[in-house]
DNA sequence: TGAACACATGAACAGATGCTCATAAGTTGG
DNA sequence: CCAACTTATGAGCATCTGTTCATGTGTTCA
């Protein structure tokens, strides 16, 4: 009742300004989509977004090496965008943020969209 | 035929799943995020969000060299980001795709919020 | 205890990336 | 045409990245 998402009015492109003008924020928006823009670590994502995963079952999924897996989700854990957990001899990750599968929603979709100019 | 949300849900995450299984589109938003992964490619996206501009303007806007600004445009306009248009002795590029900017946007918010572990 | 399984990690290497330097190409006014 | 200005491009280079290989760590079960 305090907070809701409303998107919508100019005070929103003020705050907008005012996050571009920070680096930092930049940097870190910058930070999130780097771990998007690889196509290993977005199966990766966007499997978890289907739901907690162990490493082989990423391995699967992803068609590389374990230890490729591994390397890059600690890339992801390092980062914040994953968590893990022990599970007898497995551990199973999952997402940390939802941020995340926001953005890989949204990046599918335009991404999917006809709007593509693509190669002529 | 007007059965058209019933459970937008179930739904979305069909459309969903067909998009991850297919590679062509994975790869596609890979590039979406890889182009905006860059610290200077996004700044470059992110003062065209705020309108059209020049190559010299940007120069300003990202403090870079013109030579690093131009690679860098002509990498978004190879990959369909940008648009640019002459005006006399300059070039102008505004943004080809709407979606940048909501992508944009939405990393900035998510990059700026405070961690929150547990939400709902 | 030890073998088998699941995962993590370090080294090393090929390829990609982003910058600078130098220079070319296009435009305008003299 | 030429000079000044703006932008584009190619080469070179240092750095970063993602992978594999080999091995280490941790867990389960016989």
């Amino acid at each position: 009742m305090d907070r809701e998402k409303q998107h919508e009015g100019q005070q929103d492109s003020r705050r907008l300004a005012d996050l571009l003008t920070n680096d930092d924020v930049v940097y870190s928006a910058t930070q999130i989509f780097d771990a998007l823009s690889d196509f290993t670590r977005f199966q990766i994502l966007s499997a978890l977004m289907m739901g907690e995963k162990s490493v082989s079952e990423l391995q699967i999924v992803c068609n590389v090496s374990q230890s490729a897996i591994s390397h890059q989700l600690r890339l992801l854990r390092d980062r914040g965008l994953v968590t893990a957990r022990r599970d007898g001899q497995r551990v199973i990750y999952s997402l940390a943020d939802e941020h995340v599968a926001t953005l890989i929603c949204v990046g599918l979709e335009h991404a999917a969209e006809p709007e593509r100019p693509s190669e002529e």
